[in-house]
DNA sequence: GGCTAAGGACGGACCTTCAGACCATTTCCT
DNA sequence: AGGAAATGGTCTGAAGGTCCGTCCTTAGCC
């Protein structure tokens, strides 16, 4: 390979070190995948849908106001919408009154792709610095009223033990209401594309009630935690968590790459 | 708004509430953008350049082989490499033995763009839950050579107080150096988008020898925590010296949106 | 001198996206 | 009853990005 070759020494200017050479060049040279618009809103609308942040009944906006929402054409649009039409994801009805409404039922779950497969371990990784970092953040900044409804979220899950298909959702909200509590729409986006992926690799497993109790224990603990705005105590609780699932997954996926 | 609506009460498969509605919406529909392949090429390369992980003499694959491990046509990928070297940060030789150098002196740095500036607080945000995140995988996973070699840099850094540039660039060698302490390539590559932006914000304004020195100083103090696999205390130590950068950045930047 | 490896330039095919106009359906209001 | 309004559904042409292949130019090596 011949990156990172140094050219003539004629110039020297910088003298700095390389101390963990030839790692992050791959980093820099890793193909480039540019989403088209098309592709992109069929997945950040799938993703919303599958997990419950649309609602089956839900109403999406009109065509004409989404497509400037989003920032793209009409036309763009329509073929996301048709494509999440066409898997039973969303349902269109015509004239004033009409519009485009999340599906119910629902269409039944896929399974994962080879491509999130093989990704497991990075999937689960990003979610272990994501979810983190995002303890920390709420537990120095959550306001009182978002951690009551995100505790009131927890009580209900208590109620779900036996229905994993709500459980996981209300999962979901809870860990998108922490992200919310930070306050960064970034940390929201880049929650719900993690949940959307832990999702796609979870939801075919088995799911014990003993262990979704335990884990809503977790959940609040890390409550508790966060009201306190002891962070340190927050990032060990989500850790935890995080690694737990992570161990359950790796018990059941083929070895990491 | 009319996001958000339910719709007839027919099915009514699912009666979960929504703790905090309507927050998580605003996310969904978000705008999209969808990069073009051009635009992220010269993003990807250009940031690698300015953070020095691509350093003055550095020779870039070549042409043919470049587009090949980036993923695009190579007409693309000279449209990028033109527009950096238009902008004075490559240069080209042709011929046998030629290529693409990365320029030496590189061109000076162009001050932050008003949409960076106007979401600054969003990038703190971000960096925050990458950098705490990470220090606690790093905790669990990082290798002693690898330790080592951060070690070293921080002694390098120490060297460098008086010049802001070759520490600057040192650090960014740190911080990314931590990020592959992981093994994750999606938490390397995010840890050079953060810190390219961080750059952009920081690079313009004063950094006097002692705050540089009591930086260093949590460099080490990190490495220690890493290494005896303190992971609660590797993610307190880092989110103080994030939350000081945040601050300093605070007091001379107009007011978070 | 010829071979080779590199950058530089061009043109056409293909696909995505955009913008706008128009059609079809349903409901509400007068 | 009839028109206005709001919605999804359809179509077309223009514009731009990307790809692929081909050829040219330059410079070093044998």
């Amino acid at each position: 390979m011949s990156v990172g070759t140094r050219a003539g020494e004629g110039s020297g200017s910088h003298a700095v070190p390389l101390p963990v050479p030839g790692v992050s060049e791959e980093a820099v040279f890793a193909p480039v995948r540019s989403q088209t618009a098309f592709e992109e809103t069929v997945e950040r609308l799938g993703t919303a849908i599958k997990l419950g942040l649309l609602p089956p009944g839900t109403r999406l906006p009109a065509e004409r106001e989404l497509c400037r929402k989003l920032g793209i054409a009409r036309s763009t649009l329509r073929q996301a919408l048709l494509a999440l039409g066409q898997t039973g994801h969303l349902q269109a009805t015509r004239g004033r009154r009409g519009g485009t409404f999340v599906a119910d039922p629902q269409p039944p779950g896929e399974l994962p792709s080879e491509e999130l497969l093989a990704q497991w371990g990075e999937v689960c990784d990003s979610r272990m610095a994501l979810e983190v970092g995002i303890a920390v953040l709420a537990a120095q900044r959550a306001e009182p009223a978002a951690l009551d409804a995100l505790a009131a979220l927890v009580e209900e899950m208590d109620r779900q033990l036996s229905d994993y298909g709500s459980y996981r959702q209300s999962d979901v909200r809870f860990h998108v209401g922490l992200a919310e509590c930070t306050g960064s729409a970034r940390l929201i986006a880049a929650m719900t594309v993690t949940q959307g992926e832990m999702t796609d690799l979870i939801s075919h497993i088995s799911h014990p009630e003993a262990v979704l109790r335990a884990a809503n224990d977790q959940h609040r603990r890390l409550i508790r935690a966060i009201r306190s705005h002891d962070s340190a105590r927050a990032a060990r609780i989500m850790s935890e968590q995080v690694e737990a699932t992570t161990h359950i997954l790796g018990g059941l996926l083929p070895s990491r790459g």
